[in-house]
DNA sequence: AGGTTACTACGAATTATTTCGTAGGATGAG
DNA sequence: CTCATCCTACGAAATAATTCGTAGTAACCT
């Protein structure tokens, strides 16, 4: 009983998540210029500081204090992140239908013929993995 | 500057907006029967109905008040709101790439044959459409 | 040393969402 | 008519998220 999962990121952790994942660790100064520069409006610095120090309690986020500016870096994955923000979403939005969520990405968007590509080469995967449901998951024969 | 879009429902008035969609339009006490059934703990009356009145200010819905008991209605489309979502969604989770999202959903998730055939049908569709771009915003004469 | 700058911690205001209690009025049964 | 029931409106508490100001302290520069 001591492992509590992390709980779902909001949407400003989010941001500074998606800082950390493309950047790797950072001080609260060098996160708070990325988030002032993908915005509008500049943020505070100690705001910037303030959802970090709530994303170390929620185990978000790892930091280190050895020096005076502590460095911070991601605590979660991000593939594992998005997906359980995913299932979250499908659920809230879509009544859990991966589908319809699907089909509602792709039919109202402009999607190149590249990307259209891609995600045959991943359907294709899909159903080879289908038809042969063995050696990936269980060991006998 | 008198047509403000309706903007995008909180959580709890999305499960609303399912029940309107699915059922049509419905009184307080029969929207807050659905919710009640749907959900683990019982939703209070009052609740359901501060929260309808809530989004008829946003215009999210609209109401016959007629009869004593109130009917209201969706006042937004399904696909349109869940577009909407999606929008931000793919923003927020995504950085705005729909493909990483259609990956993600397919790859961590049991799709089924079915499914996949959906898929598939689409993507024709959407290459063909890519193809012969011609007749599709000028329509009728 | 003295003064400026940089950083962390913390309290607190603000806003949004969700929840429910209570009041007041209409409806319906006896 | 009278009482119980159902409805709407509204106030307000509880929680969460976001924002920033201020205080204290360490580091740095003449």
């Amino acid at each position: 009983m001591s492992k509590a999962p992390p709980p779902k990121p909001t949407d400003s952790e989010l941001e500074i998540l998606h800082v950390l994942w493309q950047h790797g660790p950072a001080t609260v100064r060098a996160i708070n210029d990325h988030l002032s520069q993908r915005r509008q409006v500049e943020v505070g610095y100690t705001t910037t500081l303030k959802i970090l120090q709530l994303m170390l309690e929620k185990a978000l986020v790892r930091r280190d204090d050895a020096d005076r500016s502590h460095v911070y870096r991601a605590a979660v994955r991000e593939q594992e992140t998005q997906g359980l923000l995913l299932d979250k979403f499908v659920d809230a939005t879509f009544g859990g239908s991966a589908l319809k969520l699907v089909m509602q990405a792709l039919g109202s968007r402009q999607t190149s013929a590249d990307e259209l590509a891609q995600i045959r080469r991943l359907l294709n995967d899909i159903e080879i993995q289908n038809s042969t449901p063995n050696s990936d998951d269980d060991d006998h024969a």
